[in-house]
DNA sequence: AGCTGTTATGTTTACGTAAACATCCGGTGG
DNA sequence: CCACCGGATGTTTACGTAAACATAACAGCT
């Protein structure tokens, strides 16, 4: 699939002349039949330093034990032989890999994928790495099918970034010894769970809008198989419930922004919603573009409320009030429980909550006159 | 004293038999008494199964030569004793992982995510793991740290979702007998590059821009240190300098919304730009957004045109017409390119391009009378 | 000097798997 | 009848590392 454009290449690139092979790198060696291994063991480390292999591994794992004077002879033998400690024959020999697996649904939500980047980078920093397991489509065959890799997968522990029910569901048979924590799910009594605060959040969302003036608030939930969505439309029931405030009937979206446009359309239509708690930001987006269609103003006429604080909200027309996810720290809070309970630090089960965060921005206001 | 197992042994069965006068039935079990291990090995399966540890291995790894019989009770002591292959041992013994590295920025680009989940699941497929190396900052400290970390990581290749340059500028170690593949650069004479074709993509854009009666095109550019950001505004000097037509001061901004929304306050003051090529959608979305309030309709005034297809796109208002990058493809032939590398089938260098499309929606129109 | 304890280093072994090689067996053809 | 074949299975070995144990050298103490 070469294209034309191949010639086009800029010149003057970052001296590409000078990044010819590394140093001491012979001809490409084509041919290389022989056992000449590719790459120094300790073995070859111990003898061109003149030790035993063990010296080297002390040396490797900084150790204590050996003499400055060694230490930086096998340091300058591992140099000259370019030598990596090999992890499969550590992960053997110590029974553990380093590394969680990350089980998550189609990187599709801003949420999942934060988490994901805030996990990696927790984890990095423990030493661990971590392994990506994708579930294409959320359907039960598809969720075993990942924990069935899993299983034959070197990973010391899971974190699972998905609906527990569907977790349920696939009566998946978790590797013996290998420990779960769970994000978005209400499972507390049976998994470690983490997730944002939904319920206080949205109590948040709905509270500043009744603050404002508003007589009710109208809820563009998400779809009905989320837990987190579910939970949000629970805590919104119970906000309006607690404030004596009538309940306006249930609108649903899937979380998509197109979702949120079809179902803004109904509520457009309704001159007596003047307040909308839309369960993400994607859908609010979709909402606000259908009641500008209809003429409808944001926040005059009409005021809404996102979920989530994805980058993009504060562009939205009008910028948008929102509830900030901290993902970052769900992220930190998921690592370190699983590591915890690998050390049996922990406790085995347990939900923790962090807050979300109210952020104003324009598209909320008073009521109109008269509402 | 021997184990429980010998009484437990399948009941009857003329392989029964067999195995009963296979030699070292009277071994005098020495001293085990150390730990239950947590997890069954190939040895108590094959104990359990009255084989030997080999059989058990080539039933595990389906290999021809064992009666259908014997492959029966295997696979049922497997059951039985829950065993999982050990991944340690099997790479150390394999000397490979199947495990394929990714080396990313944070994960906080669409087009990253999205060539990310592309790969996870592409590999998975050809039975490949893939393993996450953030890089927090894109810093060269950074990145040569993701490499050291990659050092000691079981990967058996690499691809880089990342600009080249800062790779270059690292200086970086490469594993030797590591394979890479780079998305988003144009290194194709030093390393396998996939990319999606910028080039034809952003010809598309200016060329329908023109095609609506347009006299020229404005362009929002991203960072100066982005290679896609530098060939996209390369692309759109080439395809107006082609078609005669002035070439407007360059507009910049670093890829947020934000930044577009700046920028965009610049181009509504100018009454002569009646057309935008944004580099990326979300800046496309702040552009929108400073048009707006500047009261300068879109597309009767002003026709825009983005570039990713992210999918709030659809969503804006109005509408956005981008060009859609297929990621899910770039995925799949980074993985292709790199299992090929690996296998020293493909070739050790060069481009390939993948078509972007061009999506019409809302946002473009013929220019204002007169204009 | 003789003993003890400490420190640096070497040797043995085991981790679980799978390639290479060895053995056993019933059947076939000369 | 026996040499030979090939399929099924067993035995040996090596992969690279690090824990456990062993040894050697030496200092401090009685």
């Amino acid at each position: 699939m070469e294209t034309v454009d191949d010639a086009v290449v800029n010149p003057g690139g970052p001296a590409a002349a000078t990044a010819g092979d590394g140093p001491g790198t012979a001809a490409p060696a084509p041919r290389r039949r022989t056992r000449a291994r590719a790459t120094a063991s300790m073995a070859d480390v111990a003898r061109l330093a003149g030790v035993s292999a063990q010296t080297v591994s002390r040396v490797s794992n900084g150790y204590p034990g050996v003499t400055e004077e060694t230490r930086r002879q096998v340091l300058a033998a591992m140099k000259e032989l370019g030598y990596r400690p090999n992890s499969a024959a550590r992960a053997l020999k110590r029974g553990e890999f380093r590394t969680i697996g990350v089980i998550t649904f189609s990187l599709s939500t801003t949420g999942n994928v934060r988490t994901l980047e805030a996990i990696a980078n927790s984890a990095a920093h423990e030493g661990y790495a971590v392994t990506l397991l994708p579930v294409a489509v959320p359907t039960q065959d598809e969720v075993r099918g990942a924990f069935t890799r899993l299983e034959e997968l070197a990973v010391d522990a899971v974190i699972v970034i998905m609906e527990v029910h569907l977790l349920d569901a696939a009566t998946v048979q978790l590797p013996p010894h290998v420990q779960v924590v769970v994000v978005d799910s209400d499972a507390g009594d049976r998994y470690t769970v983490v997730d944002t605060d939904q319920h206080g959040g949205t109590r948040a969302a709905v509270r500043h809008l009744l603050d404002l003036g508003h007589r009710t608030v109208w809820h563009l939930a998400g779809p009905e198989d989320s837990f987190a969505a579910q939970r949000r439309t629970d805590a919104w029931r119970a906000a309006l419930t607690e404030a004596g405030r009538e309940l306006p009937p249930l609108v649903r979206g899937d979380w998509s922004a197109e979702s949120g446009y079809r179902a803004g359309l109904e509520l457009a239509a309704r001159e007596d919603c003047t307040a909308v708690f839309a369960a993400n930001d994607q859908m609010a987006l979709g909402l606000l573009r259908a009641l500008h269609e209809y003429g409808r103003r944001v926040p005059e006429d009409v005021s809404v409320v996102g979920f989530d604080d994805i980058p993009e909200a504060s562009s939205f027309l009008p910028p948008l009030t929102t509830l900030h996810q901290d993902f970052a720290e769900v992220g930190r809070l998921c690592v370190r429980a699983v590591l915890r309970k690998m050390r049996q630090e922990g406790p085995e089960r347990g939900t923790t909550l962090v807050p979300a965060r109210l952020v104003l921005r324009e598209s909320t206001a008073p009521p109109p006159a008269g509402r």
